[in-house]
DNA sequence: ATGCAAATAGGAATGATTTGCATTCGTTAA
DNA sequence: TTAACGAATGCAAATCATTCCTATTTGCAT
């Protein structure tokens, strides 16, 4: 069990070791899915654990985020999604119809970037990128 | 006044010339902002014009973001915010200190993010991305 | 001028997220 | 260990952005 882990982690970030965020962060580590919605996180919840609102986990989520132990992204999907927080920059495609997130990173647009910055005489510090298209799967490309 | 121009504008992508139509048309070319929400256009109108209902607004600039005339920009605030298309497409660098945005266009990553959607066998839709940093002006790089 | 498809108003509906509040829990000091 | 107090939770209602519904109006080809 990483109960006494994250209870350590939450602990570091100065964070009550409740229930519901042992919950969370446990449902993050052992998702199949990176990315997971409030929505998802509530399901997962219930389906495990016993109860736990909702507007709970969006509190949880929150804080989580503002800790830096999760972070959290808006697509065009309409939801914010969250994922671990574990380092590693990285972009995303993501498609519009089945919402389904892949994660990229492009060593050539990075340096790109960079020059822009720099060509315009700023420091960059970090950026956002999303491709939005649909992805492969057949149900995404039937015509309605 | 250029209910001609606007006017034209519409005709030219097949679009009806409606009064809400140019009327949204307007409002963006004679607004000092040059991003604004649903919202936003919505207020301006009312105050301007006499009724125009939001759910018109909305789909007004869904439609002439379609055609091109205007784009349609997800910053991290929630909401969408609509711009004129003028120049074509461009990403956003943005100054984290005096908010400034530089607007900028690169081929390559324009070409890099083709290739990757196709990679992962996507049909690229559309796309965001916005650099954030510090801008060359003395103020903005002032210790505090 | 006339008809019909397209467009509109605006109110209800939706989906995501937030907030208010009474109750419960975690932690700290005794 | 326990009392106590503020923080966290659950639930329901509220809010926010956006879309849908539909009766009515409008643009425009004829």
């Amino acid at each position: 069990m990483d109960i006494e882990a994250n209870s350590a982690l939450l602990k570091n970030k100065g964070l009550k070791i409740t229930t519901p965020r042992l919950a969370v962060l446990e449902i993050f580590q052992k998702s199949k899915e990176r990315h997971l919605s409030a929505e998802d996180v509530f399901k997962e919840a219930l389906s495990k654990d016993g109860d736990l609102g909702l507007a709970t986990v969006y509190r949880v989520l929150t804080q989580l985020s503002e800790v830096g132990l999760l972070a959290a992204t808006n697509f065009e999907t309409g939801k914010t999604t969250f994922e671990l927080n574990e380092g590693g920059h990285h972009d995303h495609l993501v498609c519009l119809n089945c919402g389904s997130v892949i994660e990229f990173n492009d060593e050539e647009i990075e340096n790109r970037q960079e020059l822009i910055a720099k060509q315009h005489g700023f420091r960059l510090i970090n950026h956002s990128m999303a491709l939005y298209g649909v992805c492969s799967k057949q149900a995404c490309n039937d015509v309605g």
